[in-house]
DNA sequence: TTCATATTTCTGAAATGAGAGAAATTAATA
DNA sequence: TATTAATTTCTCTCATTTCAGAAATATGAA
C-alpha cells in the first residue's frame, strides 16, 4: 500500500512512542502501518512502505503476534502470508498492557518469595516484613491481570471513560 | 548499613526487574537497598553497600527523586544528605505508574492531533477516523491518570484487592 | 574568604540492543 | 521429488545505554 506523508509522519511518531514503551522502533512502525491499512498486507509490502529489511519486518511481526496485536491471514491462490492489525484501540491497549504486565512481573513473585523465606529463616523480621509487603503487591497485580482477562473489552472502555467517577464510587463502598 | 546475603540477593533481583521496566539496573538496586533500610542513609553508604561508583549513585538518586520514590533528609550537625525510600508499596506502585504514564504518553496526544488535522485537511477520512480513535484512547489515559492523582493511595489498594469483583460491579452499571 | 568535604556533571570505555544482509529453513506447486 | 518462492534464523555492524573515574561545582565550617 502507498502511504501519504501524513501517514508516514504518524508512523514515525508511533515508532518513537514505541521505544519509550520498550518496543523496538521498527516493530512499532510496522504496527502503526498495519493500523492505517484498509486491508491485510503482506510482509514485502511493509518492507517497501517503511524501507525496512525483510528480516527486520519478519522479527517485528513475530513480536507483534506475541502481543496479539496483529493476525495472520491467507488468501486463496497466494502463498504469501497477509497481516492485519487489531483495529479497536481499546482492545489494542488491553493486549499491550496484558503482555507488558506479563513480561514485567514474570517470575517476580517467585524470586521475592525465595528471598522472603531466607529472611524468615535467618530471623530477620524487618527484612521479611518489607519483602512480604512487596510480594503482596506483586501477587495482587497478577490477580488483577488474571481477573481482567475474563471480562470483555467494552468494560474497560466503560471503566476508563468513567475515569475519576469510578474511583469516587469505590470510595463509598 | 551492612547487608546480608539474602538482602543482596533481593536487591539484585530487584535490579533485574528494573531493567525490564525501563529503569537502569543500578538505579533499581539503589531503590531496593533503600527499601530495605531501617533509617535514612547517605550516598557514600549506598556506594559501599552496593559497590557502585559515587557518580552512578548520584545519578540514580536523582532519577528516583523524579519518580518520587525517595526523599531527602538532613541530619543536624551533618552536612551530608540522607535518603529514605517510600516504604508503602502501594504508594510506591502508584508513583511508578504515574511517572511511567507521564513519560510514555508525554506529547503523544499533541503529536497524533497534528497528524489528524493533516489527514482531515487532505480529506483522507479513513486515516482520520483511525487517528481519531487513537487520540481518544490517549486522552482518556491522561484523564484517568489526572483523576487518579486526586484520590488517596488506600483507594488503590482497596480497588486492586477487590480485583475481579470490581469489574463485575462495573458490568452491572 | 579559605579550606575541606559533599555532590553533580562531564567524558570515555564496556555492555547491550537494534537492524541489515546472508544463510538456512519451510512450504507450495508442478 | 525437484524447484522455486516465502519466511525465519543467524551473524555482524552500528547505535544507544550504562556506568566508572575524573573534573567541576556547590556547601558548610573555621
Amino acid at each position: 500500500m502507498q502511504i501519504s506523508d501524513t501517514q508516514k509522519r504518524f508512523i514515525r511518531r508511533w515508532g518513537e512512542m514505541g521505544t519509550r514503551w520498550g518496543i523496538a522502533r521498527s516493530t512499532a512502525m510496522v504496527h502503526g502501518y498495519l493500523y492505517l491499512c484498509r486491508e491485510a498486507v503482506n510482509a514485502e509490502d511493509i518492507c517497501s512502505a517503511l524501507e525496512l529489511a525483510r528480516s527486520n519486518v519478519s522479527t517485528s511481526l513475530k513480536e507483534l503476534e506475541q502481543f496479539r496485536l496483529v493476525e495472520r491471514e491467507s488468501k486463496a491462490g497466494d502463498r504469501r502470508t497477509f497481516y492485519v492489525a487489531v483495529s479497536d484501540v481499546w482492545e489494542m491497549a488491553r493486549r499491550i498492557l496484558e503482555e507488558r504486565r506479563r513480561r514485567e512481573t514474570e517470575g517476580a513473585v517467585a524470586a521475592v518469595n525465595e528471598c522472603l523465606l531466607a529472611a524468615k529463616e535467618e530471623g530477620d523480621t524487618f527484612t521479611a516484613t518489607r519483602m512480604e509487603a512487596m510480594q503482596e503487591l506483586l501477587s495482587t497485580a497478577e490477580n488483577v491481570a488474571d481477573a481482567a482477562r475474563r471480562y470483555p473489552t467494552s468494560l474497560f472502555r466503560k471503566a476508563a471513560l468513567m475515569g475519576g467517577k469510578l474511583l469516587g464510587l469505590i470510595a463509598k463502598l
